[in-house]
DNA sequence: TCAATGTAGTTGCAATTGCAACGATATGCC
DNA sequence: GGCATATCGTTGCAATTGCAACTACATTGA
């Protein structure tokens, strides 16, 4: 069954199963929310103004917008993100990062970060990591015109 | 904020989630079970006579027991998988794939394969996959070996 | 022998996620 | 303007997942 071409894959997919695991199990361990919030605060506070658009964030994040709406939720109920309106397009909603939400950040970042480290970064070798990088954006960035944003009519 | 190191890492995770997303999708549309059927299957079929014990599956695919019980259950209800019990040792459960499994496992394969080439495998050089699969493999085998099997006391 | 501890698999319940559909705007076209 | 169509964000409900506890069996060591 093609001996060794999609090997790539299964491997890919264990790797990301069990470093996200071991995220979640330090995170809990050091009695901080889970791996989603990290994604989140981060997305916003590097948006302008730690300020994104709903459906931005969620393109950002490569998550559904029902999803996010619920964890913005989650978050908003911890003070740590604030939603907004619009004036000019009556659809829009924005969420921005608050200062609770900044520091919180911080907080995981210590553990997150040292556990990619850790756990991914450090078995790939230096001279590999752009073209490491370079692929997956490639294979993010077609992934998403071939089918994610579909639902949008973007082609087809 | 560490301008590019974690961004291999961000990256790994937005390439998984729109692909997984994609294969998703097509799936469904071909009327096919979601993923999580595929990997289980295979980890079955892959193993000999097609069976494995349960806990060892759940290893393979890199999931929780618990989640692997709740599969399983799905997958024998559809009778993809039969369930069976040691002589030798009383705790020991075994899931096989049966016939139905195999063919529906084909089935799937060639939707599963065609996306995986399309959107991930087609955009890492062939000179890289080597050096790409290594580094996810070692990466999968230290998770493991530093959390993920903790709880079982292998050390600490 | 038998208590103490470890392992395997499962289950109840709560939290999260996926799907389909909704209400509210916005845009294109006549 | 006014209708058809598209987008944005959200929600109800069903399916899946995560956590903690439980049952059953195995292993260890006094």
């Amino acid at each position: 069954m093609s001996s060794n071409e999609p090997d790539v894959w299964f491997r890919f997919v264990r790797a990301h199963r069990t470093v996200i695991r071991e995220i979640e199990r330090r995170l809990a361990e050091a009695g901080l929310p889970p791996y989603a919030w990290y994604d989140a605060l981060w997305g916003l506070e590097s948006g302008p103004e730690g300020t994104r658009r709903m459906h931005e964030l969620a393109d950002v994040l490569a998550i559904e917008r029902y999803n996010l709406t619920r964890l913005v939720d989650r978050l908003e109920k911890d003070g740590l993100v604030m939603r907004s309106r619009s004036d000019g397009d009556g659809r829009a909603a924005f969420a921005s990062i608050t200062d609770a939400g900044r520091v919180l950040r911080k907080k995981m970042w210590q553990i997150y970060e040292s556990t990619v480290d850790e756990l991914f970064l450090s078995h790939i070798e230096p001279e590999q990591r752009r073209a490491f990088a370079d692929a997956l954006e490639r294979t993010a960035g077609l992934a998403m015109d071939a089918g994610v944003r579909v639902r949008g009519r973007r082609k087809g």
